[in-house]
RNA sequence: GGGCCCAUAGCUUAGUUUGGCUGGAGCACCCGGCUGAUAACCGGGAGGUCGUCGGUUCAAAUCCGACUGGGCCCA
């Protein structure tokens, strides 16, 4: 039969993802395994619920790969993964973006008449609809949780958890309504927080102008001030000028009968340098000084159109005088305050002029910009036009851009914990370890006030009431919004906008009735709760510890302003801890070339692709390969490049193995064995090297690290072990060295699968089930349900010091042959090792000797003093030397007699090529005869018994000159010497 | 304008915390070898101003400063 010399050889990366993956869902792994030991020590966890708004990409799978390579470290630990719940976060404007562009709505008016009560449908479906894509990314991708309890922070419960969450926050007097300046998207028509800004800055151009604020009542030619501003639309709105109190500020003439006012600093910016200054001041004096605005508006109100001081005007760029319009900055905010002069807010809510602007009535304020300069021109009041290139703001999730305007919104006052939040952080692991107090460290000391509400529909909705009288209350749960109401709640209760907003209950204050304020939530503060909300806590039993902070949370960096942060937030002030013990970050996935992936630029690699393409563990390992803290360029080239070093070698040992044993029926050996070659002693020190390597990265959550002493085992294991130890494969099935052998690669196999297991899942389960012969039939055998090992083997540093170094002589060797021009197969009578490095011989003793011999065949390896340098002169040795000093040394030749065997090794080799042809057994005996030319026949003669024997072959016949062309002869030539040779099995 | 991070061979990277032997490795490339792991294995070669400049030091990829390029964040 042929077939038992086939090669078994080393299956895909796929066609073993598809195996092992098919085995676990027959028997159920996962959800045996998912959660742990029930009864271990408590690692606790909370996935960062996804946006369920679109199809997962592949910067998806980085965090997901790091996350669920330390859960499954955590759960062979024997601990409890407190919650091993899957998430999703269902709630915000991605997801009300995602139905308004189905259904083709364009605004909140649009929503509307579409129906809020089905708009809201729409969003609840569409959510679950891309949930399923996501499950079936994480199944491929082998992330293991309990997607069949997934939380979902559009649930009842999980709702009532945080509308929990949020009263305690207003008894503490930290959940506050205000009048402030914010970001607002004019088509999105609500407010966004300052992190959700963060996320959507990038480069446009604005018009940037001077315009003429014409002085009042001074006498003399006509003085205008020269006001610089990048949003012409908001000079309706202006209320004052800024200047600043000490600095200096020079009168120019500008044509014959006008004069400008500007900083003397700014002068050079806008005027020739011989241009005249008719008078200096300072920006005091012109405190209180009243001009004409330069737009008409209705009810100027008391105090306004004068010059005022605030220490906020700089002159790094513009004239140093700054138009002042309260309802649309911040900075102007807080000086319309300070000066009393009201707001006036000539906006819509979709960022249109109302009638108080009769000119640009309708417009919208960006597209109000050129009329409002055309009519300002017109009439002579524009003193410079030019456009600037900068960064501004745009929404983040639908592109508009951003406007700055004061309104009304509920705060959370994280202002007031800063030192909590920055002393909470200070205990945190982050890696990499700079983000505690450099990027995110910054941001929780520069923090904000929290702007938490939202004037949209999908999303939780902020459970406070207002009275007349303007009292709010605030609603904790269920059961309260029933007492208040005075009644039972309506079955089955939804408690989204459509529901609550009917619901008008008693003040908690006064009894009077309250309506309840129409916003939703911020829905980062849904996924903030998620730690304790998933649980239903405090209103259901359940693992949540109020005191006990996540010990571990993996997301990409740009999470820094939004999970990292709500979480922090929300676990200090409502439980008073940190909210997490370490905290795992990643970067950007960027494609071969180093762009950012998009779809429009059809550069993104789709993750189920790529999984379909690969299997998960090329993927997976791929990403623990690369430096994922910071951008990493990953596509397709790169996974199989990755992925076929040290997937593809570990493979082929595998498979190596797998033939041997199978041929000679030995078992695998699972019990640590205890050889006595110092080469299976110095695999199993490797092995316990690596085992610890993996060990302590996982520990420290230093993922790359175990990536790394994996890759380097893999390749000892394949170059060195297994090529010094090929010959003991296939000695005598009887013999204990081949018995010691086989115990050592396959315990180390074994081993090396429990100690890869959370790395690469898939390759571990195959290796497991392979080498253990375990025939993927039962569940509880999986390579996931053994714990991790404590120790595989005894390490002795020694020894692998000493295999090092000689190694290193190895390399020597072959250089050594290299200069001499004489090829491996021949023999050479001796390697000559000089001085120090012969401590690897020491150390490795007798069995050293024999492995560097062999290794580079030679009869000898025998030692040197330097001082014997001598002995070997230049003309008969090849001498490797360094620093003058003799290291080691190689014949120049071999002698006749070695040439003649090298030469009929090399007969043997071809002819045992031709049983492996002929598709033989290794113990099938056959008959041959050679056809040499005298010299060679006579060398085959003196070794024929040898070679009878290695080749079984019987009769062995040796004749001179070519074999006549026949079938089943073959011809060769070996270094211009030509032979021939016939090989028939002997049973046939 | 401010902050944080990154930079080692064509590519992916080890080494940087704690300064010290000729800066390791793999892929790709060239040459050669091996042939019961074969889309594997082994050797040799070529390829590094360790981003640039300066400083500290007996000694710098490593520590300090500036700069350049890239990324992220903030205003």
């Amino acid at each position: 039969m042929a077939v038992d010399s086939e090669h078994v050889g080393a299956p895909a990366p796929v066609a073993i993802h598809e195996r092992v993956l098919a085995y676990w869902e027959r028997t159920g792994v996962p959800s045996a395994v998912v959660e742990g030991s029930p009864v271990g020590p408590t690692f606790r966890f909370t996935e960062g619920p996804p946006t369920a708004n679109g199809a997962p990409h592949i910067g998806h799978l980085i965090s997901r790969i790091l996350k669920d390579t330390e859960l499954r470290y955590r759960r062979m630990r024997g601990e409890r993964i407190v919650s091993s719940m899957a998430g999703w976060d269902c709630h915000g404007l991605p997801v009300e973006l995602e139905v308004e562009k189905r259904h083709g709505l364009k605004s909140k008016k649009e929503i509307e008449a579409f129906g809020v009560e089905r708009f809201c449908d729409e969003c609840r479906h569409s959510v679950l609809e891309v949930a399923s894509v996501w499950r079936e990314m994480s199944r491929r991708l082998g992330y293991w949780l309990d997607y069949d309890h997934a939380y979902r922070t559009m649930d009842p419960p999980f709702i009532e958890s945080v509308w929990w969450s949020l009263k305690t926050l207003f008894d503490r007097g930290l959940l506050e309504k205000g009048h402030y300046v914010l970001p607002y998207c004019p088509r999105c028509e609500t407010p966004l927080s300052s992190h959700e800004v963060a996320q959507g800055y990038h480069d446009t151009t604005d018009p940037s102008v001077v315009v003429r604020f014409p002085l009042e009542g001074a006498e003399g030619p006509p003085r205008d001030l020269l006001v610089w501003t990048t949003t012409p639309w908001t000079l309706p709105a202006n209320l004052l000028v800024a200047a600043r109190a000490d600095l200096e500020y020079s009168v120019v003439r500008t044509e014959a009968d006008r004069e400008a006012v500007l900083a003397s600093v700014a002068v050079p910016r806008f005027f020739p340098a011989d241009t005249a200054v008719v008078e200096r001041l300072r920006g005091r004096d012109l405190a209180g000084r009243t001009y004409s605005p330069p737009f008409e508006t209705p009810g100027p109100g008391p105090g306004r159109y004068r010059v005022v001081l605030d220490d906020s005007v700089t002159t790094d760029d513009g004239t140093g005088f700054v138009h002042v319009a309260p309802s649309f900055g911040p900075d102007d905010q807080r000086i319309g305050a300070r000066e009393k002069v009201g707001v006036f807010d000539p906006l819509d809510s979709r960022g249109a002029f109302t009638d108080l602007v009769p000119l640009v009535r309708g417009k919208s304020f960006k597209t109000a910009d050129p009329i409002l300069l055309q009519d300002l021109a017109a009439r002579g009041l524009l003193f410079a036009s030019g456009s600037l290139r900068h960064t501004y703001p745009f929404c983040w999730r639908c592109d508009s851009a951003l406007l700055y305007r004061a309104i009304d919104s509920w705060f959370v006052r994280t202002s007031r914990a800063t030192d909590r939040l920055v002393r909470y952080n200070a205990s945190v692991h982050w890696v990499p370890e700079h983000l505690r107090d450099g990027r995110f460290g910054n941001f929780l000391t520069e923090a904000k006030d929290w702007a938490l509400s939202r004037n949209r529909y999908w999303g939780t909705p902020l459970p406070i009431w207002l009275c007349d009288h303007g009292h709010a209350t605030c609603v904790g749960s269920f059961a309260e919004l029933a007492e208040r109401l005075g009644g039972p709640l309506p079955t089955p209760f939804d408690p989204h906008r459509v529901t609550v907003d009917r619901l008008a209950i008693r003040c908690a204050t006064c009894g009077a009735p309250a309506r309840r304020e129409p916003y939703t939530i911020d829905g980062w503060y849904d996924s903030g709760s998620a730690p304790f909300a998933q649980f239903h806590y405090p209103f259901a039993p359940g693992p949540f510890d109020p005191a006990g902070a996540l010990d571990f949370i993996a997301e990409g960096l740009d999470q820094t302003r939004g999970w990292f942060y709500s979480l922090l937030v929300i676990a200090t002030l409502v439980f008073d801890r940190p909210a997490y013990r370490a905290c795992l970050t990643n970067g950007m996935v960027l494609d071969e070339s180093g762009r950012k992936m998009s779809k429009s630029k059809g550069n993104a690699v789709e993750p189920l692709s790529l999984l379909a393409r690969f299997g998960a563990d090329p993927v997976r390992w791929t990403f623990l390969s690369v430096d994922f803290t910071e951008p990493m360029r990953i596509g397709e080239a790169t996974v199989q490049k990755t992925a076929a070093r040290t997937l593809g070698t570990l493979a082929n040992v595998v498979a190596f193995h797998l033939e041997n044993a199978r041929a000679d029926r030995l078992a695998p050996v699972a019990e640590r064995p205890s050889p006595d070659r110092r080469l299976d002693r110095w695999l199993l020190s490797r092995l316990e090297g690596t085992r610890a390597d993996v060990e302590r990265s996982l520990d420290s959550i230093d993922l790359s690290a175990g990536a790394t002493a994996v890759r380097a085992f893999v390749d000892d294991l394949s170059t060195w072990y297994v090529r010094r130890s090929r010959s003991r494969f296939w000695a005598d099935v009887g013999s204990p060295d081949r018995r010691a052998a086989h115990a050592t690669l396959s315990y180390v196999l074994l081993g090396l699968a429990r100690s890869i297991a959370p790395l690469l899942p898939f390759t571990a389960e195959w290796v497991h089930q392979e080498v253990g012969e375990l025939g993927y039939e039962d569940g509880a055998a999986s390579v996931h349900r053994t714990p991790w090992p404590s120790s595989l083997a005894a390490r002795e540093p020694e020894l692998e010091q000493g295999m090092a170094e000689l190694r290193a002589l190895v390399e020597v060797g072959r250089e050594l042959r290299h200069r001499a021009e004489v090829k491996s197969r021949i023999p050479l009578a001796e390697f000559v090792v000089f001085g120090p490095p012969a401590s690897a011989l020491s150390l490795l003793g007798e069995e050293g000797v024999a492995l560097l011999a062999e290794e580079l065949n030679v009869k000898r390896v025998s030692r040197a003093d330097g001082d014997q340098r001598g002995r070997y002169p230049d003309r008969d040795w090849v001498v490797r030397e360094e620093g003058g000093v003799a290291l080691a040394a190689l014949p120049r030749k071999p002698t006749a007699e070695l040439l003649e065997e090298g030469l009929v090794r090399e007969v043997a080799r071809r002819l045992q090529q031709t049983r492996k042809d002929l598709g033989l057994r290794y113990t099938e005996p056959v008959a041959v005869t050679v056809g040499a030319p005298p010299a060679l026949r006579a060398a085959i003669e003196r070794r024929r018994a040898t070679l009878a024997h290695d080749l079984l072959a019987d009769p062995f016949d040796v004749v001179e000159g070519p074999l006549r062309a026949e079938e089943g002869v073959r011809n060769w030539e070996l270094d211009g010497i030509s032979f021939s040779a016939r090989v028939v099995p002997r049973s046939r």
